[in-house]
DNA sequence: CGACGACTTGACATCGATCAAGCGAGGTGG
DNA sequence: CCACCTCGCTTGATCGATGTCAAGTCGTCG
């Protein structure tokens, strides 16, 4: 079973999905960085990750980007998310990305002749809206520190594993693209990164890192848990 | 006709609102600032501002206040919004504020016999998330002084007013609550005023202030306007 | 091997937070 | 009416946080 199904019947056990294969029109595999830049119409198609990462982003007056989210696998990229209708949002799909294409008409009737699967995906979404919103208010209001615990978090959610708290995540954004989301930049993410761990709240081993008490650092950040 | 009502004019003209006045289950005003603690349970009551302003705001780890949004005439200020649902969203109205008191159900009612007015509220609330959307970006990638820029472009928003453009607006918020809408503190507040004060983008006089340019400013900063 | 991209580290400049003092408007009580 | 207090704003001094520039390391890939 592919990932996107994986987080699905996580999220609602008991459903069946294979109806849902037949909305797939087209499976890709991004072997470098690919980036969809924000059509003029609101597209007709749905990217959901299978296998590894994407995110969207916006760029700001001065030439500044700004990334407002991720996505790991069973995520959907281009979900409608009316609020921020305001600019376009151009993804990026990390490099050895597998991504499935969703037809959103086909979708949509399936979504009618089943109410429960269409409850669990707008659960799903939700959850995340939520997860953004939390993420949002520590990224205005707290210092660069706290702005990455609070990602690495999120980061753990979205791998959304259950089991081993202890499991090595590979980050699956640069330090570059960290900062763009985190407001900060390269340089100072990369200190950041290492003064957490030599504070012993997280370890690392080349491009992933784990979390030496994941619990306690919720607690810390009085960091909630949706979905 | 009051502001709250008058505001709904002009996003929906034609509309009739005769109706609209018996959901008004209650009036208040308030002459101290008043905060109203979140409920546990979401409110059957919804509270329009029918002069003055008001904000709703969280407070995250470490005592550090958050201020999401802010609301003057006629707007909603508990008007839900799923999204933020994972944190209890307390007011505090401004001193010398008057506030209409809805009731839901009421207002369901009206809403399912007028799909017109409906709509017209539904589009006005979806416009302010648009702006605060925009401003969250603003408010996480930018400097302080920037994100002031914003803040005080989408307060002229929020006064709505059509016509003279070098209007004086009087700053709805302390310096206090400022600093902790865009993430900063009082005093860096006061010096970023007086900074763009120094830089002739603006005019103070007391508590108010006004664009020497507005539109010059919109450009600068990419401004765009909902609603 | 050489080119490249991601990360690290140091030196330095700038931004922004903190602490502290003073000012002025508005409210309160004698 | 005035003395006094409180609150919000301003300003200076100082310190820590963060951005910028630049050089160097490391692993990957052609």
């Amino acid at each position: 079973m592919s990932a996107c199904l994986g987080r699905l019947a996580r999220i609602a056990p008991g459903l069946s999905f294979s109806s849902l294969v037949d909305c797939i029109v087209e499976q890709t595999f991004f072997e470098r960085d690919q980036p969809l830049w924000a059509e003029p119409h609101p597209s007709d198609r749905l990217y959901v990750i299978d296998e590894g990462f994407a995110f969207d982003f916006t760029i700001l007056t001065g030439g500044k980007r700004h990334i407002f989210d991720f996505y790991g696998p069973g995520a959907i990229c281009n979900w409608s998310r009316p609020e921020r209708g305001d600019v376009p949002e151009n993804i990026i799909f990390k490099s050895r990305t597998a991504v499935l294409v969703i037809e959103r008409a086909r979708l949509d009737a399936l979504f009618a002749r089943d109410p429960a699967l269409s409850s669990a995906v707008q659960r799903h979404e939700l959850a995340r809206a939520m997860r953004v919103s939390q993420r949002v208010r520590a990224l205005i209001s707290l210092a660069a520190k706290d702005r990455l615990r609070m990602l690495l978090l999120d980061i753990a959610e979205e791998y959304g594993w259950t089991g081993n708290p202890r499991r090595w995540l590979s980050m699956p954004l640069t330090q570059e693209e960290t900062g763009d989301l985190i407001g900060s930049t390269s340089v100072h993410v990369s200190r950041t990164f290492s003064s957490l761990e030599r504070g012993k709240e997280i370890e690392r081993r080349g491009n992933a890192f784990r979390f030496v008490d994941i619990d306690d650092m919720r607690q810390r950040m009085s960091y909630r848990r949706f979905g």
